[in-house]
DNA sequence: ACTAATGTTGTAGG
DNA sequence: GCCTACAACATTAG
């Protein structure tokens, strides 16, 4: 799709799948093809036919699609990790309090698009990064090295909390994300702040605000999330 | 019929 | 090097 020449990937056996962030791994013998959904980017199993379809995979007893709409999403041949994957940050739910704090007072930029970039943590996506702001009571403008501590615990203790509680529920389904066998999540039924602007803020009720920042729709309660 | 919004990130430029 | 804005795309809501 992109880079080197397509593999044969014919008559080979997936070894492993892992995920690093937001990219998913598909080790085969030869190397790894590394997934990135994107915006819209969809696996699926045995998927009816879509105008969308970017990719096939054929397996013994069933098909893997890659669908996309948007087209986002990208799929690369590598036959070592792809340099992108190599550079990405630590696993959120794997860095320790102390150490997200040291990473986040080295930076100056603003705490929410801190949160957006991969190469500081690997995985967190708009929708969670709004959410754990608001649990961690933290303004997205905040610059990040200026949080002060008993923020910057609350908030690696948010993005543990969200996450997990994201994952129990089966992610977001804000418009058409599904899992591999086709199913909604319905944490989208959870959000406190995330497309909820205008909304009554749930702890006091004043209404949730929507801002841009870093180019992404950016939602908060000005009243519990100060500066 | 417009305009702005939507789960992301590589790249260009200050 | 660090940080920010734009572009890529298709569709939907207002």
């Amino acid at each position: 799709m992109r880079g080197a020449p397509e593999p044969a990937l014919a008559g080979q056996t997936v070894q492993e799948v892992t995920r690093h962030g937001k990219h998913i791994l598909v080790r085969f013998n030869s190397g790894t093809l590394a997934i990135h959904l994107g915006m819209t980017g969809k696996l699926l199993i045995d998927a009816d036919p879509s105008p969308y379809l970017r990719a096939e995979f054929t397996f013994d007893g069933f098909r893997l699609v890659f669908d996309d709409i948007r087209q986002f999403g990208r799929m690369a041949w590598s036959e070592s990790l792809p340099q992108n994957v190599a550079r990405l940050g630590p696993d959120p739910l794997e860095i320790d309090a102390a150490a997200f704090t040291a990473r986040l007072r080295a930076k100056r930029t603003r705490i929410k698009a801190l949160l957006l970039n991969q190469e500081f943590l690997r995985g967190m996506g708009n929708i969670y990064a709004d959410e754990a702001l608001f649990r961690a009571g933290v303004h997205p403008l905040a610059q990040a090295a200026k949080l002060p501590r008993r923020k910057t615990l609350a908030l690696h203790a948010a993005i543990t909390d969200v996450l997990n509680e994201a994952i129990a529920n089966g992610g977001s389904s804000i418009s058409d994300y599904v899992d591999t066998n086709g199913q909604r999540g319905s944490f989208q039924d959870r959000h406190r702040v995330y497309g909820r602007a205008g909304e009554p803020c749930i702890s006091c009720a004043r209404p949730i605000k929507r801002i841009v920042v870093a180019q992404r729709g950016t939602h908060f309660c000005p009243n519990c999330q100060r500066m």
